[in-house]
DNA sequence: CTTATTTGTCTAGTTATATAGACAACTGTA
DNA sequence: TACAGTTGTCTATATAACTAGACAAATAAG
């Protein structure tokens, strides 16, 4: 017998379709242990019960997680989930993408999609410290994880002060080394602020996310040791791809 | 002439209803200026016009938006948010519940609603570096801003180490005093782990959300000053309601 | 009072969702 | 081979969601 989860509560006349309302709840399910240990789920005829629904809604919800390529199913045999894993990225005072993710054995790459030197708008200004107006780089990238596309990021860097750091970015592919490459040593996490929002088409278009499903975003502002704010980020982190891990450093002495 | 914010991005044949899609957009989008100064909204016409739909679409999202409390409609006159702003909840090594939103000037009240002593699960255990089936207080409860619920709350401690706290709690009414009553003085954060989900039924029902709407879920561990665990605990917060702010430490020395 | 603008209500028709039932096609096993 | 269990496909019907158009009712301004 497969796997009995607790799959229960859809809703209707919410103006979410039961079909999507299952391919979430069986999404979500996956990570904490929805499918046996081969991965099989439970019958389309099993989970309509389940669920309370028709085996047909089951099946809409089952093609559109086969088309995310989260589920695989075969004829005669059952339905199967092909990635069951969910990622973990740590936000500390050294937070750095491709170094976060080498630690769980994950190939994590940052693609540069695209630059431009634009003039600061006033949310940039005021994280970076800079007066209003002044140019600044902005750079758009797309965070990959075992070649799925798990985040994106758009962020702010002070033109003046690091008027190579695109060169650099390009040529190295990290935001580290290329500080480093504008005589940046070093720099720190200061503030991280989170929010959660249902995914934009362009999310959906650019991490291949499945619509209705949810952005996790942060904004960060990363500073030199001096303090001195050095970048200013937000990403948008797939809910369904990354769970965010706060380590709180060891001694906390803010006012 | 009311405000014009880009407000494009619904899609079809999603699974979710064009007019969810919508109010989820105008509930999002009014945290970020949508409406003018005096709260007051583009008319259906126009916003019709900008999402590309006809205009009952975009009256079924303000009417759900209504039932929901934040805008109010006036025939002759216009649609006008009610409260616009979000509240943030900052995450440090010392985050307590009341303290952190009186900061913000929000009357906050964490609100026992039931209790029991269970048998430490799987996730409780580990968490609390206890043994599986060792007796556990869990307790949950709902987090109040101004009259608005903002998150809910399920929280395990050491029955063992606490015999006393149940009580202390009900008194009290605040984990802090209760934790002061038995012994403990001083108590910091350990880790947090972020996530986010659609509102489950029984999301909706306690925090009074509506359908389709985003949860941000902590798991915390607090511990005491020798780095023993005393307190894991899961809350959901309304995301439409709340932020989550991050403040690292000043020294961040883990491996 | 008149007019333009706005939200509120009604009817009608189309498309997307959901249910119901039947049966075909495929798989593994007895 | 026979059978139970599974996914795949088909038809039919009912309900929710969306579009279209018209007009009423309230408001504010000339």
């Amino acid at each position: 017998m497969a796997s009995e989860i607790m799959l229960r509560g859809v809703g209707r006349r919410t103006g979410i379709a039961l079909w999507r309302q299952i391919a979430d709840a069986i999404r979500a399910g996956i990570s904490s242990g929805l499918g046996d240990e081969t991965g099989k789920l439970p019958s389309e005829t099993e989970l309509a019960e389940q669920f309370g629904v028709n085996r047909h809604t089951v099946r809409s919800a089952i093609s559109a997680l086969v088309n995310e390529g989260i589920l695989r199913a075969e004829q005669g045999r059952g339905t199967f989930v092909i990635s069951p894993s969910r990622l973990t990225y740590p936000i500390t005072r050294r937070t750095r993408f491709s170094a976060s993710l080498a630690e769980q054995g994950q190939r994590g790459v940052s693609r540069l999609i695209s630059h431009d030197i634009i003039e600061a708008h006033r949310d940039v200004a005021t994280s970076l410290d800079l007066e209003e107006g002044v140019p600044v780089l902005q750079i758009n990238s797309v965070g990959t994880s075992d070649d799925t596309p798990v985040s994106r990021t758009t962020a702010w860097f002070d033109h003046a002060r690091f008027p190579d750091l695109l060169s650099h970015l390009k040529t190295t592919n990290s935001v580290t080394k290329a500080f480093a490459a504008s005589g940046l040593d070093d720099y720190v996490r200061q503030s991280t602020l989170i929010e959660a929002y249902h995914a934009t088409l362009d999310d959906i278009e650019i991490m291949g996310l499945s619509p209705g499903s949810i952005v996790l975003v942060t904004h960060a502002v990363n500073a030199d040791l001096d303090g001195r704010p050095v970048e200013y980020s937000k990403t948008r982190f797939s809910a369904d791809r990354v769970n965010l891990q706060i380590e709180l450093g060891s001694n906390a002495a803010e006012d």
